[in-house]
Parts: structure tokens; sequence; C-alpha cells
DNA sequence: AGCACGCCGACT
DNA sequence: GTCGGCGTGCTC
């Protein structure tokens, strides 16, 4: 259907940076057969690399235009639509097309040899049996395969061999002779075959699960684009809303694809989904591997699964129609890639739906402010609400500890009094405890343990943190000040730096409670594969009194024996140096006192903090989102930061420190350069400066951060500045990434 | 990424 | 005088 002569090609050169497409000569062996969407081996420079055929023309654009080699693969690996999308990404995110194209379209490359079997039939029928018997007089081994052969068609060399009594040598050259036939038979991996459908007895829905699974099948009998904030409390049964939606979308003939966090994507999860759709759930994760990744994509690209159940990359699925997109835990900061092309799923989710008149709903317990804000009167997201747990179960009690008031009554350890004490009388009555330690925050972090301030830049409202030449910095704009010896508030002189690890609270638990069994689970014991899983089950045997561990026990903490949670520094999150800490401290926290309780005892919940006033802290433990959320907005309205505008952050990194920032300098002068010719909304340019993270893997880290409430103009810089650049930098030891809209700024 | 072109220091 | 340093630029 082409009669092409020419062809554009995308070409995959690590290195360099370009949306530029190269023409090529299509051969005439490969005339009509060349097709939109395929992989090519093509002549570039001396060198022969891969790339991906995006368009045609019948004339000649360069003189010197050269012929293509070859294909790649049979088939084209995209189509027309996939493409759009990767352009969308590469642009929006500002990375390379190809690095896109090869995101969007990851599962299609890696395709592994399907795995078949070789299914063996006889080449004779049994009426010719008695002339077999005398020709074969002589080779009764090939004789008694071609008996089993016909009496048991289809099986394959092993099983024939294995039933014959003949080996596999006798059997290659029946083949080869031509008296057996072969049939080769794909065999489609099935991830999870265990699961199919069941039907089971329908679950009565709350009237709250009914008012929002009626408002979102309404958007979706109207075929219309809208955006649902489901903001129900842990417990109050958003998947079952999920499964009532998609069952709709599926009637309409259109596509669901839901998305999980990694860690939220269980066997129990995908067992849910298999239960009520069977074989039309393609399920997408990172544990499996690529070649059943491949396998579950082109059943969704074929159509044949209508349900894609998956992580972060599943929202790039080849979905022909998605009619229902469903992001649960929307907050979670793992639906943002960390390499290029460094997109948010949640983006990608609102861009596919708004072009496909989907349905987006947005599920979680403690909404991002980014997507709660957008319910506001005047947003484009609908709020529904679920604020009660299913069956009448109630949140647990939460108890706030004040730290500043232990160290004053001469208790400097980890635990308050109050906390042993609880921990001792569980231990007496045989029920279990989780001690949670929220430790991803700063060894560097100065704080005065008498009135629990932190020190923040005053420019910036970050916290500042203690560098080794004795100075305290910014890891925002760089501010700098000398360390001080006392608390500038209060003049205490127990100013310190915070930092207490798992295997500390360990040793001090087993000096306090003689006898207690104590199970740690951190980075250090979780490093095999599913010993996350073995520690949580022997945990839940009853084979500890306590577990240990950082944020991944939070996932645990749903065990029914489980009575008391004792969150340890309840501040290390609040106080790190970036301006999502707040968010993070209360998310995280919200989520232990949400997630106790579950069984028949009401659960109790202790919170260890030297700031018990910071609102993060409060709101959480009175499971009041609303009281966090315009607290938070207030303050990121004050300082500019987003959800009120677009933030992107350019790191800059590299082994040798000074050529590191010497570059970062010279990106900032550009930015200056290119932010000056424009006129309007006001962009803020602050660093370069050390990133938090200042050394990672040998590598030294500077940043820049640009944020603006004109998002047009924040773009028009970055634009000049990824073309001017190329997304590389001068020098080979230097990297450079740009970040738009950063979960982190570290 | 490779590989060319191109303009300044120490060698036959 | 030339050989070669790797800075800058291009690859259909």
């Amino acid at each position: 259907m082409n009669n092409q002569l020419y062809t554009d090609v995308l070409v995959e050169v690590p290195g360099l940076q370009t949306d530029r497409t190269y023409q090529y000569q299509v051969p005439p062996r490969l005339a009509g057969i060349l097709q939109f969407g395929h992989r090519v081996k093509v002549p570039f420079g001396k060198q022969k690399i891969t790339g991906f055929v995006v368009g045609f023309n019948e004339q000649k654009a360069v003189p010197g235009v050269k012929e293509i080699i070859g294909l790649v693969d049979e088939n084209p690996l995209f189509r027309a639509e996939q493409l759009t999308l990767a352009r969308w990404l590469a642009d929006y995110y500002f990375c390379s097309t190809v690095k896109a194209l090869q995101s969007v379209i990851g599962p299609a490359l890696k395709k592994t040899a399907a795995r078949s079997v070789a299914r063996l039939y006889s080449a004779v029928g049994p009426e010719q049996l008695p002339l077999l018997q005398e020709q074969l007089a002589r080779s009764p081994k090939k004789l008694a395969v071609l008996e089993t052969a016909l009496q048991h068609p289809g099986l394959d060399k092993r099983a024939l061999a294995a039933v014959s009594g003949a080996s596999l040598p006798v059997i290659n050259q029946l083949c080869a002779g031509g008296q057996l036939r072969v049939e080769t038979e794909l065999l489609a991996r099935d991830p999870y075959p265990q699961y199919e459908a069941v039907r089971q007895a329908p679950v009565t829905l709350t009237t709250e699960q009914g008012r929002s699974v009626q408002a979102i099948t309404a958007a979706l009998q109207q075929g219309e684009h809208r955006v649902f904030m489901l903001h129900g409390v842990t417990g109050s049964g958003k998947t079952e809303v999920y499964l009532r939606c998609i069952e709709q979308v599926l009637s309409t003939g259109r596509q669901a694809i839901t998305l999980v966090p990694e860690i939220a994507l269980t066997p129990q999860m995908v067992r849910l989904y298999k239960a009520r759709f069977g074989r039309a759930v393609a399920v997408l994760h990172s544990r499996m591997s690529d070649g059943e990744r491949y396998d579950e994509w082109m059943r969704i690209d074929s159509g044949s699964a209508p349900v894609v159940l998956g992580v972060r990359s599943a929202i790039l699925a080849p979905v022909p129609d998605p009619g229902l997109i469903i992001i649960d835990e929307e907050h979670e900061p793992s639906y943002k890639q960390e390499e290029a092309p460094r997109y948010h799923a949640r983006a990608v989710a609102l861009y596919r739906a708004q072009k496909n008149r989907g349905v987006l709903v947005l599920g979680s317990a403690t909404p991002s402010l980014e997507s709660y804000c957008r319910t506001l009167s005047g947003g484009e997201y609908t709020l529904l609400n679920m604020p009660c747990r299913v069956k009448g179960k109630n949140m647990p009690d939460v108890q706030l500890v004040d730290m500043r008031r232990e160290v004053q009554s001469g208790n400097s350890g980890i635990f308050s009094l109050l906390l042993l004490q609880k921990l001792r009388s569980r231990l007496h009555n045989k029920e279990q405890a989780i001690i949670f330690l929220n430790r991803r925050g700063f060894k560097t972090l100065v704080v005065c343990r008498e009135c629990g301030l932190v020190l923040k830049c005053p420019r910036c409202e970050i916290s500042l943190t203690y560098h080794t030449d004795g100075r305290l910095r910014c890891h925002y704009c760089n501010y700098q000040v000398q360390a001080l010896q006392r608390c500038p508030d209060c003049g205490s002189s127990q100013v310190g730096y915070f930092g207490t690890g798992t295997q500390r609270v360990e040793m001090e638990l087993t000096a306090h409670l003689p006898g207690a069994r104590i199970l740690r689970m951190d980075a250090d014991t979780t490093t095999r594969k599913g010993s996350h899983e073995q520690i949580l089950a022997a945990f839940a045997s009853g084979e500890a009194d306590i577990l240990v561990g950082t944020q991944m026990v939070a996932k645990g903490l749903d065990l029914p024996g489980v009575t008391l949670v004792g969150v340890i520094n309840a501040d290390s999150t609040l106080h790190m140096p970036d301006f999502r800490a707040g968010e993070r401290t209360f998310q995280l926290l919200a989520q232990v006192a949400g997630r106790t309780g579950r069984g028949d005892e009401p659960g109790e919940v202790l919170i260890q903090t030297f700031t018990p006033e910071h609102y993060a802290v409060q709101a959480a433990a009175r499971h009041n989102y609303q009281a966090f959320f315009y607290k938070e907005l207030g303050l990121r309205k004050e300082m500019g930061y987003p959800p009120f505008a677009k933030m992107v952050r350019i790191l800059v990194y590299g082994r040798d420190e000074a050529a590191v920032q010497q570059a970062a300098e010279k990106i900032r002068a550009q930015l200056d350069r290119f932010a000056e010719g424009l006129s309007g909304g006001r962009i803020m340019i602050i660093g370069p400066a050390p990133a938090p993270l200042a050394r990672l893997k040998e590598d030294y880290r500077w940043h820049i951060i640009l944020w603006s409430a004109d998002y047009r103009q924040l773009r028009l810089v970055m634009q000049q500045f990824a073309q001017a650049s190329h997304g590389t930098l001068p020098g080979k030891a230097l990297k450079m990434s740009i970040d738009v809209d950063p979960m982190y700024t570290m």
C-alpha cells in the first residue's frame, strides 16, 4: 500500500539527543513490505545502528541519502497513537523522542523467543500399520515410536521417547525421514494461570460506595472526559468501587487500566481482579520476566485483555480505547519514573484520558496536594468522599508523645517511658507490637533537643544541612551560615544531629525488654527476593513479639495480632531538605495511623515526636486530612511552590566536583539569559547549589531549580535550553538530567 | 557514541 | 618544518 521511495527514521544513537528524523532510501526488496513502526538497521556515519520508521516520502530530501540495510523484526512495533504519545512525553519531559518511544513500546523491544512445543504426529495412518511392521522389522525402536505416535498423537519429543522406550536420536531420525510430522505450537505464558474467574456472591455496597460508583458510571455512560478524586480512608472499600466501574466500561466495549504502586501489586490484588475478570486481565509489573511481560503486552495490544492491572509503566500499555483509567494511591511517589523519560504516570493518565475522552479516577486516603486542590471550587476534578470504613470499624486511637519533655526529665534515650510501658504490657498480654522507624532523614539535620527547633533557610524554608566544614547550607539556594553552638531560639546547648538506625533501636529494645523476641525489617535484612514476605510471615505466625522496621513495615501493618504501633521519630522526614517534606510526613503517619485496628481488637498508635504541635503530625494523629491540606496549601502559596507553580530541576553530576560546579554555573548563566528575553510571568531560578544528596555513587551532584506560576514562560526557557544543550554537556565526564515536576529535590 | 576536522605545543 | 593534543560538530 505504500509505494514510497524514501522513509523517515528516528535513529537510536546513544549520546545523541535529537528529535530529528533521518531520511533513508527504501531498497526495492523492501518496497511494499516496510511499514510505519518497523524497527530497521541503517547506516549512520560509519556505524550501523537501529532506528524506527516513522514516515514516508516520495521525494528525496538529502542529496547523499543512504539505503536501509534491513528489518530487525518481521512486524511493526508500534502504531501512530503510540508515536504521538512518545512525542508528547519527549516534549513535556524534555527528553529525546527515541528514548520516549523506547519507553512507550518497552516490552515489544524485549521480544524473547516465544516458548513453543514441537508436537509430533505419525505421517502415516493406522491402516498402514501392517505395512510398517514389515518395513521396519529390523528397527523395532522406530516401529515402537510410530505405533506410540499413532496411539497418542501430539506428544512432544521427550514424552514420545519416554512412552515408546526409544531414545531421542531415533525420533530425530524419523522426523528427518519424514515418517513423523512436526507441528510447532506457541505457548502463551500466563503468569497467573491458577487464578480463573470465579463467580462470587455479589458484595453489597455501602451507601458511600454506591454513590461513588453511580457518579463514575454515569460519566462513563456519557462518554465524556472527567476526573474523579476518590478520597477514601484506608479500609473504606475503594477497590470494590474500581471493580464495579471496570465492569461498566467493559460493557461499553472500551478498556480499563488500573495502576497500583509497586508494593500494592501483590498476588492477593491480582487474585481479586482475576476472580472478577478472569483471562480478560493482563498484569504488568517489574518482577515479571521479559517474556511474560511481552505476552501480556501482546494480549493488550490485540484487545484480548481489556483489563490492565499494573505498576507505573502500565500507563503506556497499548490499550486501544481506554475508557477508564484508575490510579490507586495516587499520591505515591513511585508513580514518578526516576530516569528519562522522567514521567509521572498521573500526568500521562491525564493526557491519555483527555485525548481519548476517558474517565480518570484518582484514589487515595491522603491525596497529593496537586490533585486535591483541583477538586476545590472552580477546579476541574470531582470529589467523591468515602470517610467511613466498611463494617463500621473505627479508626485507631493515636497518641502523641512529646520527646522534648522526655529529654527535660532526664530520659535522653530513643524510647519514651510511655512507649516502654505499653510495650511491657503487650509482652505481658502476649500481644504483638510494631516499632516503626521513620528513618529516611538526614544525620546532618540540625535540631535543638530542648525546644525542637530545626534550623531553616531564611529564603527557602528548607532545612539547613550540616557540612563537615562546619557550615550549615541550604541545598536549594546555597545559602550558608556558620554552625551554631547554641540554639538561636532557646539558648540551649543541646543542639545535635538527627539519625537513629534500626539496629540501634533493636539493640536498645533488647536492653530495655530482656526476653522479648524481636524481628528487624529494613534494607539490610530484606536484600534477598522474598525475604520481605518471609519476615512478615514469621511475625504473623507469632515467632516474634516486636517487629522493628522502616517504611517497608507500613504495608505489613494489617496484621490482626498487632495491637500497638510505635513511631520513633515522626520528625525525621518532616525536616528533609525538600518542599514536600511535610506532605510526605503526613502521608506516612496517616498511613500508619490508619492501618492498625483492622482485627477485632482496637489498635493503638503512639507517635514520638519533637514537634507534636506541627500541623502535619497533629493532622495525622487526628485522621484529619482537611486540616493538613489547608495548612500546607497556605504555606505552598506563600512560598510560591507547587501546586501554585510548575517546577523543573536540572541536575549536573560527575566525578570532578570543580567541573560539575563550573558546568552548573554556566547553565545558570544560560538560563538567566533565556529568561531575560521573556516578558510574562516571573521565573524563579535558584542555585546552582550542591544537591542534598551531594555525592552519590562517586558522582558529585549540583542542581538548579526553576519554578514559575506561568508554566508557558518556564517552558519557553527550558525549550531554548534543551535545544541549545541537546541534552548533553561539554566534557565527557559530565552528565545532566532534566526533571519536570520533580518528586524529590535531593 | 564514533569519527572527522581543526587549530596550537614538542619532536625528527 | 611535521606529528599529534583533544575541543567542536556531524552523522540521512
